[in-house]
DNA sequence: CTGTGTTGCGACATAAATTGACGGCTTGCT
DNA sequence: AGCAAGCCGTCAATTTATGTCGCAACACAG
């Protein structure tokens, strides 16, 4: 194939999205990597051409001219997203909207822009395809904290490129906010917040910073200094984050009333789970599970309609938490009295 | 800019991926449709021009030439992916592989892969990544039960084309599969299972079908007959699917024990919470929320952390399932007596 | 302010490619 | 068998792409 083609779709990919930018003497460095040998001349003129059938941007007040992808631009995928995967996408983003913070979602928006063109374009002449699908999602719907723009970029580039960082940061007990410089270790989402654990420059021990505490964030160029032992999944489970009580997995064994508790036979709790039948009303399932915090919850919700019998450490765990909340409930304030 | 190239990219987003195919003579017709005007000549010279740079499969047994996209290649993207949209592609994984039938998962798959490339290749020398960051899911972490490849494709489909479809479904009280023809109204994911809601063709009243109860699909090109009046949203908060209890928001005030249920001062339940101090170990929140099942196991679960202030009906309804509960649980069968 | 190195750009000649046209050939269908 | 559709080789005319040169504009350092 003509490597003109070849090459200008090289090229189209080197171009970053807006904020970032490249000028033709990188590119030509870059381009040479990639085997194609050409003049300078000709990439400057491969760039106008593209320019007309491509959103790039050109800053010509620098010198080196600053060549950019425009941000919003809609992504080009090859080969076009089909129906089935435009409407995947569309899925996505409605699981995903209430997960990620939203400036994590900001760099996806461009694809499900995509996305969503091709499922009004394609074939759907009404246009009625968003009142056809909904999503109900779980969870209590709580609101995501917000993150700063500029505050997760710099914490994932610091950490893919074992950069410190610098943010200015206020711990729940810190008086007011403080620079503080950081050395990431990693990055764990857990539902409602983002947590970067790292230790702080000058200060004992390994912290775990909530990110939408941080206001701002900045990239410092020095090498991250970590123990050589440290290791992101040990230290989830040493319990620091108060997830898992334990890492051991649990054999649960219960038996469930049967209208209510269907969905266990077929959504299973774990690939393991075994079902069989007591009588018309009552079935037992076997399987094994995390022991997490939803775990218990869901089991405390659900003691009206299924027995533990397995473990038995569980089922006393759970009857205390039924206990002490029955107990509390019983003994609580009137409803008008505050 | 040489309309070559552009042509070559245009067409390139015209063949689809592998199952699908298409002709020369139909690349012609799309194309003249967008404005180029070519030889059927140059465009089986393009194909195989492209075919050594990108993974076009040929089937050269049935005669018009079936031409196709490698099922699993990977997307081009133009511009390339950076650093923090390929993590945030991660992160999306991570969230949806437990939430999206694996079928539809496998349509973003090209997608995740390069990002996964992305992050592998581009800067990240050591290729320690995966190492630095953690999704911690919610949830039981049950399994998705497994639709079949087809049905999903054929379902969705037929809804965003408002065609009707053929199914194998057997529903539960059902003796044994049966062939129906169904009038999709609409698709609700809700999380472990995927419901289609529609009629089905000579019976009355509108249905509810599990998806993966479902073993073979196929499109049928006549149009739906669905009544003028169907409203998706409508239909859910009828009350149909079992979810919501009720369409009225719940005004919820809270008294909270302070550390352990701080992160709701941090990750507000709904847009208007308000939160005040009481002394220093309580905390009082104020808020509206959808009256939920998952609202419903959060409050049984938190009970003895937090007294529900109002809404009355809700404490005594929480108060009814913790007692229910601690009644059988005290009344359950060994552990050891199956 | 002045040199020096870099970058952008117009022009041009050459090399390379694209393209349509034609004709022979295979394949599938009637 | 006959016909139509589609694939492919070939070729000449045309269009593009590319390197080179020269000049101008700009950035920067001294």
């Amino acid at each position: 194939m003509s490597n003109t083609a070849v090459r200008y779709l090289t090229m189209l990919r080197m171009v970053p999205r807006f904020p970032k930018s490249i000028t033709t003497t990188e590119l030509a460095e870059r381009l040479e990597d990639h085997g194609f040998s050409v003049t300078m001349r000709s990439i400057q003129r491969d760039l106008e051409k593209l320019s007309t059938d491509f959103p790039l941007l050109v800053d010509e007040n620098k010198r080196p001219f600053q060549w950019s992808f425009d941000r919003e631009a809609a992504m080009d995928i090859i080969p076009a997203l089909d129906l089935p995967a435009a409407l995947t996408f569309e899925l996505a983003r409605a699981y995903l909207s209430p997960m990620l913070p939203p400036r994590a979602l900001s760099h996806l928006k461009p694809h499900f822009d995509e996305a969503h063109r091709t499922l009004l374009r394609d074939k759907n002449p009404l246009g009625q395809w968003p009142s056809r699908v909904r999503v109900i999602n779980r969870g209590l719907g709580g609101q995501r904290p917000g993150i700063d723009a500029d505050v997760l970029e710099t914490v994932t580039e610091a950490l893919l490129r074992e950069y410190q960082c610098k943010l200015t940061y206020q711990a729940r007990n810190w008086p007011q906010p403080e620079d503080i410089v950081v050395h990431p270790f990693g990055l764990i989402f857990r539902d409602p917040n983002v947590y970067l654990i790292g230790t702080i420059e000058g200060r004992e021990g390994i912290r775990q910073l909530v990110l939408h505490r941080a206001t701002t964030g900045e990239l410092i160029e020095e090498p991250v200094e970590r123990p050589d032992d440290f290791d992101l999944d040990l230290y989830i489970r040493s319990g620091a984050m108060g997830i898992l009580r334990s890492d051991e997995p649990v054999f649960l064994r219960l038996r469930c009333d049967k209208p209510v508790l269907n969905h266990l036979i077929e959504s299973p709790l774990g690939f393991d789970q075994l079902t069989h039948d007591i009588d018309d009303n009552t079935f037992e399932i076997s399987v094994t599970v995390g022991d997490t915090q939803d775990l218990r919850w869901w089991l405390t919700a659900q003691a009206m309609h299924c027995d533990i019998l397995e473990p038995a450490w569980l089922r006393d765990d759970i009857e205390a938490t039924l206990e002490l909340g029955l107990k509390r409930i019983r003994r609580a304030p009137l409803s008008r009295s505050t």
